[in-house]
DNA sequence: TTGGAAGTTTAGCATTTGCTAAATTATTTG
DNA sequence: CAAATAATTTAGCAAATGCTAAACTTCCAA
């Protein structure tokens, strides 16, 4: 009836907004844990579960579970007891993390928040930010103060 | 000895902002369905399961088990087999979601996003904007066509 | 008033993300 | 080189969030 249908179209409508936030926060992980791992290595050389797990605050254990997925998911390679690598995907991840957290960071700054609200805002408003938005983001920045 | 405690304290520094991300992500679920029932009373008198999950795109079976913890948190009260109503605890819950999550829409509309845009980037910016970022955004908002 | 549709709950399962404690391997130091 | 220290992995647990299928209750309409 023509209600129900009404009503279901707009409630699809409606999800596709949850549908996306629940797809985003699939992401997040994988997207945080390679940006840390590319920083250790840029940093130190090499990164090692310790360092992860210290960075993030998590225990080691989690690390090294996450670690599995990540290696399954073709982001990175480990051998037992060793280092941390970045396949290419991983290191493709990790660069394209790093230009879409680093321009949120400034945008929040040129927005006029302190240093280290705009730190800790960006590392989970980052991931929830789409392409268009991003883009208008960069052009607020080119504005103002970029 | 000197250098371990400045590594320590450094990482101490970072994992502070992935501690709050998952502060604000556990915090994340209960908000929107609070503020999701908020509207559904308002719209229509009552807040019903099966809406919630039409709305939200999940399973009944999901909205049923959330329903639980928001009443063992105070947020829902329920009778089985009947509909939701809110808590005082909950309506404060939902009102200040709702002005924050306004606010952030808004504030993505007079960055110049299309309203589909705003309407769903702002379902995840929303639980991680920080008092000073919105007290920001609402600062931006009030220069630039609030 | 009763049968069926609609809504709700339960049961049972899977995945992700976290934890602690114990076992194992690597590395450094005496 | 052997012992101590540090790092890593495994095992086992828990909570949150999702699913489908089956059972149960409510409500409307014939
Ligand atoms: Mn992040
Ligand atoms: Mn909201
Ligand atoms: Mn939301
Ligand atoms: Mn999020």
């Amino acid at each position: 009836m023509a209600f129900a249908t009404k009503k279901g179209a707009s409630a699809k409508l409606r999800s596709a907004a949850f549908k996306r936030v629940r797809a985003d926060h699939s992401a997040e992980l994988a997207e945080d844990y390679v940006e840390m791992i590319a920083d250790l290595i840029d940093e130190r050389g090499e990164a090692r579960c310790t360092d992860l797990a210290l960075r993030l605050g998590v225990a080691n254990a989690t690390v090294v579970k996450t670690m599995r997925r990540l290696q399954v998911a073709g982001l990175i390679n480990q051998e037992p007891y060793r280092a941390i690598f970045l396949t290419s995907d991983g290191w493709k991840m990790a660069e394209d993390g790093r230009r879409r957290h680093a321009l949120v960071e400034k945008f929040l700054l040129a927005l006029g928040v302190t240093r280290e609200t705009a730190r800790i805002d960006s590392e989970g408003i980052e991931h929830h930010v789409s392409a268009e938005t991003l883009k208008a983001m960069a052009k607020f920045l080119a504005r103002n103060g970029g």
